[in-house]
DNA sequence: CCCATTTCAGAGAGACTGACATGC
DNA sequence: CGCATGTCAGTCCCTCTGAAATGG
């Protein structure tokens, strides 16, 4: 019972949609026991791949929102996992910084996200679930780069 | 500038729901045009596909909630896209319909999502994007039969 | 009386917009 | 004065929950 259309499953946009909320959800299912969502883990990752970062950097590289970032590394600061400090040359500026326990709890998200991962893609072999997560980059880094869709206002 | 941490790049996971994010808000876009949303165009398409439904099975069928079934069908009939009658033996039951403008509606929302495919897999070649949605399908198979997640509530 | 189906009203999270304060 | 950064408030869409209304 209850079948999927064909006229959708044709379209790997749908494909890719679905099978994307259902990692999304099982992911944040997993980062709610720890009063994280899938934000908080992004900015931990960018602030320990690329070191620490002013909130617009951080906003811009993960493309969220600036208004948004606010309390998202509110959320951060006081659960103790990144420091914030406003730049003494120009006052304007916050940069975050994760600290130690921020590193831990990222190696522990991470743990997490791969064990759903493997969850979600137990039906492909290890070289198969390696030529999806090729192609899919490639894809990324096509609408990560030329979106070229500034506003489609109403 | 603006690189994505390799943290996130590195999880399939991660990819999945971004590039998912972008298929469905860019068709999102081209159905706003039309004052559709993704849910009307999965409703068409399994009224089509597998002829006339009751809301409760149109909303098992496609993983939505049946409060909000309520209203997407409102919205196609109100648009003349399908027709409501109530079962005459069981007037609980409202058969759902689609209408010829309905089909015609379908077949333009196709090519839109069509056109929006070939802009978002455009750095793929033609077999890498069969391969693509091949594995795609096997996964989303996958979590469509086994979510083993009946409620994760807080 | 109990159950199924449809319907409506509301809570909550996420994403986007606009306005404001501060500082260059 | 213009511009950039951070912040706050409000809106819109989506999802889930609960209850009412109709009918078997």
């Amino acid at each position: 019972m209850s079948e999927t259309p064909p006229s959708l499953l044709g379209l790997t946009t749908y494909l890719l949609s679905k099978t994307g909320k259902a990692a999304r959800s099982r992911l944040a299912a997993r980062l709610a026991e720890r009063d994280l969502r899938l934000w908080h883990m992004a900015v931990l990752s960018a602030l320990v791949d690329f070191g620490p970062h002013v909130q617009r950097e951080l906003a811009a590289r993960l493309g969220i929102d600036r208004s948004d970032m606010v309390k998202i590394v509110d959320d951060l600061a006081v659960a103790g996992l990144v420091d914030r400090a406003r730049d003494t040359i120009d006052r304007r500026r916050v940069t975050v910084t994760p600290t130690r326990a921020g590193r831990a709890m990222l190696a522990d998200l991470q743990a997490e996200a791969l064990a759903v991962q493997q969850e979600l893609l137990a039906p492909l072999t290890s070289p198969e679930q390696a030529q999806l997560a090729a192609l899919l980059r490639r894809v990324h880094a096509h609408v990560h780069e030329g979106p070229e869709e500034p506003r489609s206002g109403r």
